[in-house]
DNA sequence: GGTCTCTGTGAATCAACTT
DNA sequence: CAAGTTGATTCACAGAGAC
């Protein structure tokens, strides 16, 4: 089998292949992202493993045990889940999505693998098919893992991008939207919906904007019809696609040529926003304004009107020591650590404003 | 080890001890449900977590949670799961819940021990721990996994019931309400929350009503404050509750004597609303009196005498949504879910009749 | 008594960098 | 590598207290 030593050469192509025999092929630590939406196990009694669309994945056919063909599965799953530890980045991410008949088997072997999971996703679709014989809950939610090679990865979650997109407030762990339908559902010639499971670009979108930068390489064994290729070239990243069903290949290359990158400006309303306003550029900033005196002072007070001293440096003085303005409310505080922001107050003129109202009004005024 | 031979005895008593070894002195196919909400395994880092202001976020600490690693706690799992198999009788249920960090070994092992899975719940929180740091998704979501003994089985599931709590649409696999707060949270002495991880009486309702029948036994080896052993005593099931810690027992004790059991009025209304009459016939019958202008108002009114807009739906309508007259008793009454028919009066000339009194009135007249 | 403000808190695998 | 330093970060409720 020959390796392919340079992943550049992989950029944005769909491999028409066996999965498990093709990602072998590619290079260690080589991919920032990987997103898998693998067949799932269907109990049919013949003990073939069915995609969830129904057509046949080839290349297990081994023993029966007392567990059935969930041995099956798991040797399956333990195969590809390995190959992705080895062609992941160390500090990047691979994202699973599953239904209770196989997301069980993914999370004890990832785990079982030294995985580390950093969260479970529910996908909670608004439109689920209803259970038309009335014998159980709607089944009207998918499952997804996230998760990372090790403890102690850095990897990637662009928490503003996140909370910019829910109102301001933290994103939360249940996705709430719609299946596939309308314009982009795929069909094929006869009209007919052309893959069963087709996932909503906008799944791709957030969990592509949520936890990879620009420019980066994401994977997808089970390519399908191509989602995640369409949504990294929509938003500046470098896909590569494994699919082995040849219709399949057509369809997604034809899909993603005809997708367009969004423009920059878009782009940085969504992604960028990360790294906009950084912080650290702010706190010099107020204490510039003490030095070119526009504010006239030289002391902090916290609520209780104690004062203390402010270096040009933007530390506080205390007995000739320097402390943070975190760490200075231990001493005011007997011990107790506070957000310096929201603790001490600047005075002007007889009236005592918070510094993080400061460094807003800063941020505002200055850096938009 | 001696095995209790009648279940009887065990009917609506806690048992202290060690789970596994009590669960082992009960009975073969004795009781008809069994919810067990077990230790997560949630190996949380060994530093605090502060909050923003500086307090200490007080987690999930305690040595019922500790395990020496995944292989033990999947020996542990194993065992009781194992018992509960045997415990429970063959048409019987069982519901397991947890996290990321055990649902997936809690799945795998259910169906390696060829349990059969009829849904995966979501109970989406409506109120949960934010992530302080913004290092992830907020984990806003547990899961619970409904399972019986085998593909054949005849269990219970009361649809109608479940669809009638809905506002007459079907039960979806994700349930959104809040944690456990406020009045409900038991207090220890000192005033101090009595346990880390009390479960919702709400979440208890819709299981216990969904999949049982009055009269039914309900285990729960993992019994904690007794939340399973409450709300079964209210809706007339009877309950076995295994729990360790003798100072939980001494609450839920208190706590369950304390419980009221609904009334058989309001208890048909929630429960034999699946075969008691078709709800379907008698509400259009009061819309239609509101038609025929027999009824001269298009308001319902709370004991508060708050009023309430009634469609000729037979819906309410606040804010442009419709809701049923259940439902629209969760928005008067801080999300507590009420019986609309025994809460809604309609006004006749300063009089103030409660619907159920007029629907029975129609009931006898009309529809014997 | 009603309304507003303030405070407390919940199953959490919760940082990054320098010395 | 361990220890110390710097600095970034929260939402929905319930209940108490203020006005």
């Amino acid at each position: 089998m020959k390796m392919n030593t340079d992943i550049n050469k992989l950029k944005n192509k769909i491999i028409l292949g066996d999965s498990l025999k093709e990602l072998k092929k590619i290079p260690s630590k080589s991919v920032d992202l990987i997103f898998a939406d693998p067949p799932y196990f269907m109990q049919t009694g013949a003990g073939i493993l069915y995609r969830i669309d129904g057509n046949k994945y080839k290349g297990v056919n081994d023993e029966w045990d007392k567990f059935g063909s969930y041995k099956e599965y798991d040797n399956f799953t333990k195969k590809w889940l390995t190959q992705c530890k080895r062609i992941l980045k160390d500090n990047g991410s691979i994202w699973v999505m599953g239904t209770f008949h196989n997301i069980y088997r993914l999370g004890y072997i990832i785990q079982n693998l030294n995985f580390w999971v950093i969260n479970d996703i529910t996908w909670e679709k608004t439109n689920p098919t209803p259970n038309f014989r009335g014998t159980k809950f709607v089944n009207s939610n998918e499952n997804l893992i996230w998760f990372v090679k090790s403890k102690n990865s850095k990897f990637t979650f662009n928490y503003k991008t996140m909370k910019n997109l829910n109102d301001n407030k933290q994103m939360r762990s249940v996705w709430k939207f719609p299946i596939c339908s309308g314009k982009e559902r795929l069909k094929d010639h006869d009209g007919n919906k052309l893959h069963n499971t087709q996932k909503p670009e906008k799944l791709l979108e957030r969990i592509i904007l949520a936890t990879t930068k620009r420019n980066d390489i994401i994977l997808d064994p089970f390519f399908g019809t191509g989602t995640t290729g369409a949504v990294a070239k929509k938003l500046h990243r470098n896909f590569i696609g494994i699919e082995n069903n040849i219709e399949y290949v057509k369809y997604a290359n034809e899909r993603i040529h005809n997708v367009k990158s969004i423009q920059d400006d878009d782009y940085s309303l969504i992604d960028h926003i990360n790294s906009k306003f950084d912080q650290k550029i702010i706190y010099p900033k107020i204490i510039n304004l003490i030095k070119e005196n526009k504010l006239k002072t030289k002391y902090l007070y916290n609520s209780r009107k104690e004062k203390a001293l402010l270096n040009l440096e933007g530390k506080i003085e205390i007995n000739k020591n320097e402390y943070s303005i975190h760490k200075a409310t231990e001493l005011f505080e007997n011990g107790r650590y506070l957000n310096g922001w929201r603790y001490w107050y600047i005075k002007i003129e007889d009236n005592y404003i918070l510094i993080d109202d400061i460094r807003k009004g800063i941020n505002q005024s200055e850096f938009k």
